[in-house]
DNA sequence: AAACGAAGCAACCGCGCTAAC
DNA sequence: TGTTAGCGCGGTTGCTTCGTT
């Protein structure tokens, strides 16, 4: 029922022909009615694939190459309160898309805190006997399936916190590079990393 | 110079949530 | 109240590029 295509839509990777397309009608008509737009704009893609070339790539917001260290060391923090939250990660950072960020963290982050001896879903010490969790034991296994579906028990507590104060359906945010620093929920957030970096330096004040 | 493997990244897929009917 | 369609998210796949032998 769901997601049912037409033989005739194309996969793979975009054309600057049909980037073109997309980019031209959504400046005319706007973002939205995905599943409509690529008929009126004349593309043989599905809904989805419009809305993700456009989210992740064509959208003029959208902040593309080099990670500064400041950027790294944010989404490690949010990464440690949140857990694989993309989006709501990619909310805090100007200009990075969620796709970015898990790709970063898949191919960079992770591997970078493993070499420093960090578990890097925990963001505990990899030989502090509180991270070894059975289902997991062999660190570089990385393909696991069930690895990808872990959230460290910090990450956990702080989600349920940031559900209550951000009631409507939880992880979502209705614009990945949008923000609204003065609502309770970005304040929130923000102690939160706060809270992080205060931690950080003054470890026994846990 | 060619072959091979690893790494990086764009794109796809499946699922869950929400609004509309 | 139940069903359906649309949207958005996280996980995964597969292609391309880069590095090594």
């Amino acid at each position: 029922m769901r997601n049912v295509l037409p033989a005739s839509v194309k996969k793979g990777p975009w054309t600057h022909e049909e980037d073109e397309l997309l980019s031209s009608y959504i400046a005319r008509e706007g973002e939205g009615q995905w599943q409509a737009l690529p008929k009126k704009a004349g593309l043989l893609r599905c809904g989805k694939s419009c809305r993700l070339r456009w989210m992740n790539y064509l959208r003029p917001s959208v902040k593309r190459g080099h990670i500064s260290a400041d950027e790294e060391d944010l989404i490690i923090r949010l990464h440690r309160l949140l857990g694989n939250r993309w989006s709501l990660i990619a909310g805090r950072i100007p200009g990075r898309t969620d796709n970015e960020i898990k790709n970063y963290w898949n191919t960079h982050l992770s591997k970078k805190l493993t070499s420093q001896g960090i578990d890097p879903k925990t963001h505990k010490p990899l030989s502090s006997p509180s991270s070894l969790n059975p289902n997991h034991n062999l660190n570089h296994s990385s393909s696991s399936p069930d690895q990808t579906k872990t959230i460290s028990t910090n990450s956990q507590e702080n989600i349920s916190n940031l559900n209550s104060i951000n009631p409507h359906s939880g992880p979502r945010s209705d614009d990945n590079l949008s923000h609204s620093p003065d609502d309770g929920f970005s304040s929130f957030l923000d102690s939160l990393i706060n809270d992080e970096m205060c931690s950080e330096r003054t470890p026994t004040a846990l």
